[in-house]
RNA sequence: CGGAGCGUAGCUCAGCCUGGCUAGAGCGCGUGGUUUGGGUCCACGAAGUCGCAGGUUCGAAUCCUGUCGCUCCGACCA
């Protein structure tokens, strides 16, 4: 490609738009464009990376065997209202109508399309293992867009579905994209890292997601440098101890804290209740039904954690200021700040603790009277908890659960996520197959996701320097960029710049030429702010030994004999 | 949806508080010249319904109301 007929709209200053490293990248180096809040066009540099990443996830499918299809990016709604769906995705959704008035979905993923199909089609045990994959663009009606390609309103994603016989053989699906996973992460030339996941309203019970370390990540990452357990926060455990338990026998006691109604100020003299010695009550509507959640004073309740162990499809702290949940309060008998779960618990009522209050005795509560609590508080006598469960938030520097080393915490992007789903779209969507023994039985399923277009902003995110882009040459948008510092074409640095230019061309190297009438220092930038992973550059002063110089994006500087270039080039590239 | 901020030339921004003459700068863009190894320099030039609508006023980019859009924080979230 010459550069003069391609199209790379960079620019010398950041758009105000843009906030972290690797958007403002994105538009500095003309990859792409803004439409609308979370609407992005790629320009064709931006797609020739795009295509690459698609290309290495690709390769990767087709290596385990999986099978490219494409499906409908309009969906009827019946399919997700039969998966349940319909109403756990809720506004998340883009719906549609028709002339006729008929409501249709915007694919955000395809689990009830592949499903229906397999339905149709897979009838015998035979037909399995199958893994169906799509790269297709998705929808998400997202709340607040943000950070370019990142959170965006529609994505390119690549998606995949497996169908096996049982659940080891759905396991061994699960593995194949777990390692296929590593791989194409690591081809892109991005640190990479699985985690432990929660399956959120995909469902399932078993779920890693590949992260990339990054500040501006929007996930945090619990793990442990010492044994490699790894985790998302909204997962993650700690082998931290129990709440100590102390002398029993006291008998629990109501006392006057007037005004009282943080775990701060019950800390403080007169009460002195150490944050430790606490017990947090919190009221949560689960699919409009209330709850009280118990945690310790000093830790902070996961909401992911607490969602998943009620299995509500929505669930929110009841709010003060909603008078429909003022309701709850006023049958409790006290307002925030006075809650426990000791006297007046409605009857119906959920109770869920925390497991590391379990056990635990000497404990202070609210007394679900304002202005009052309860001390020499008993756990297992004084409080009827209908589950125990792990809600509590891991803190960095926990001892670790497997090797009790310190546990450390980082920010991270996800850029792909692995789910066994098992039977909960088979079932429903009634995909059930003759099994060997005579038997019709659902089809275990798991799937499988990748953002593409995330990975890309997630690769600029981590390989950037004050200069631009710095592409790993499997994504670059081309590899090698030659930059004449003369073009007249008669100029002898024009006549070789061509030559090499059509030898790396011949030689199948994806190369771009700046043929434009610049000065050098504008084509030095803009290769450097592209991030081509390496420049040939030609001038007359290096020619003049006979020299051309090849740079290595971000790195060293090498004078090379002209003739020895395009070998010289041919073999940077092989390393 | 709650909180905050911002919409003025393609981009980054000044002007607004305290209303007033022809609305400005830098970058970018066009023309000519100059320069030629890290975003040359000079001259000339094109380019703006001041987000939109309404109101106040003799007069609105500026004040008021509404509305739309964007950004950030929160909630939300394969």
């Amino acid at each position: 490609m010459r550069w003069s007929q391609s199209f790379i709209p960079t620019l010398k200053e950041t758009p105000a738009e843009a906030e972290i490293v690797s958007h403002k990248l994105l538009l500095r180096a003309g990859l792409i464009r803004k439409l609308a809040g979370g609407l992005y066009t790629f320009l064709p540099l931006g797609l020739r990376a795009l295509r690459k990443v698609e290309l290495i996830v690709r390769e990767e499918m087709n290596r385990t065997g999986a099978l490219e299809v494409l499906m409908p990016a309009l969906q009827p709604p019946e399919i997700w209202q039969t998966s349940g769906r319909y109403e756990a995705m809720r506004d998340a959704l883009y719906k549609v109508r028709d002339r006729a008035k008929k409501e249709w979905v915007m694919s955000p993923t395809a689990e009830e399309v592949i499903t229906s199909v397999a339905a149709a089609e897979i009838n015998s045990y035979r037909q399995m293992p199958v893994n169906f994959y799509q790269v297709s663009v998705k929808f998400r009606d997202e709340i607040r867009p943000r950070f370019g390609l990142m959170r965006a309103k529609e994505f390119i994603m690549k998606d995949a579905y497996s169908f096996d016989v049982s659940d080891e053989a759905a396991m061994v699906s699960y593995h194949k994209m777990y390692d296929a996973y590593k791989r194409i992460f690591d081809r892109c030339g991005v640190q990479n890292f699985p985690v432990e996941a929660d399956t959120g309203i995909i469902g399932g019970n078993y779920s890693h997601e590949f992260m990339v370390p990054a500040e501006t990540g929007e996930n945090e990452v619990v793990y442990c440098e010492a044994c490699g357990y790894a985790a998302n926060i909204e997962k993650a455990i700690s082998g931290i101890p129990k709440t100590a338990p102390r002398e029993i026998g006291a008998a629990i006691e109501k006392f006057s804290t007037p005004g009282v109604v943080t775990i701060e100020a019950l800390s403080k003299a007169p009460y002195s209740v150490p944050a430790n010695r606490q017990i947090k009550t919190l009221v949560f509507i689960a699919d409009s039904k209330p709850l009280l959640v118990l945690i310790r004073g000093d830790d902070q309740l996961n909401e992911t954690k607490l969602m998943a162990q009620t299995g509500a499809v929505q669930v929110r702290p009841a709010d003060v200021k909603n008078p429909a949940d003022m309701v709850h309060f006023t049958s409790l008998g006290a307002m925030p700040g006075s809650l426990g779960a000791v006297a007046n618990v409605p009857s119906g009522w959920d109770v869920l603790a925390d497991e590391r209050l379990q056990g635990a005795n000497d404990m202070t509560t609210g007394a679900n009277e304002d202005g009052f609590h309860f001390r020499n508080v008993s756990i297992e006598r004084d409080i009827k908890v209908t589950k125990w469960c792990g809600l509590r938030t891991v803190g960095a520097g926990e001892p670790c659960a497997k090797c009790a080393k310190a546990l450390k915490i980082r920010r991270a992007i996800e850029v792909g996520h692995v789910f066994k789903l098992g039977t909960k779209y088979s079932i429903p969507l009634n995909a059930t197959f003759l099994a060997e023994d005579g038997q019709r039985r659902p089809a275990v399923m798991g799937c499988y996701g990748i953002g593409v277009t995330r990975t890309m902003q997630a690769i600029i995110e981590q390989c950037n320097d004050k200069d631009g882009i710095i592409w790993p040459k499997s994504v670059a948008p081309y590899t090698v960029c030659i930059t004449p510092l003369a073009v007249a074409p008669e100029s002898a640095v024009m006549k070789l710049a061509e030559q090499i230019y059509a030898d790396l061309t011949e030689r199948g190297v994806d190369v771009i030429i700046d043929d434009r009438d610049d000065r050098p220092g504008v084509k030095f930038k803009d290769a450097d702010l592209v991030g081509f992973p390496i420049r040939v550059g030609i001038g007359e002063k290096s020619l003049a030994n006979g020299e051309v110089e090849i740079k290595i994006r971000g790195g060293a500087l090498t004078p090379t004999k002209s003739e020895e270039a395009v070998a010289k080039v041919m073999e940077l590239l092989k390393a």
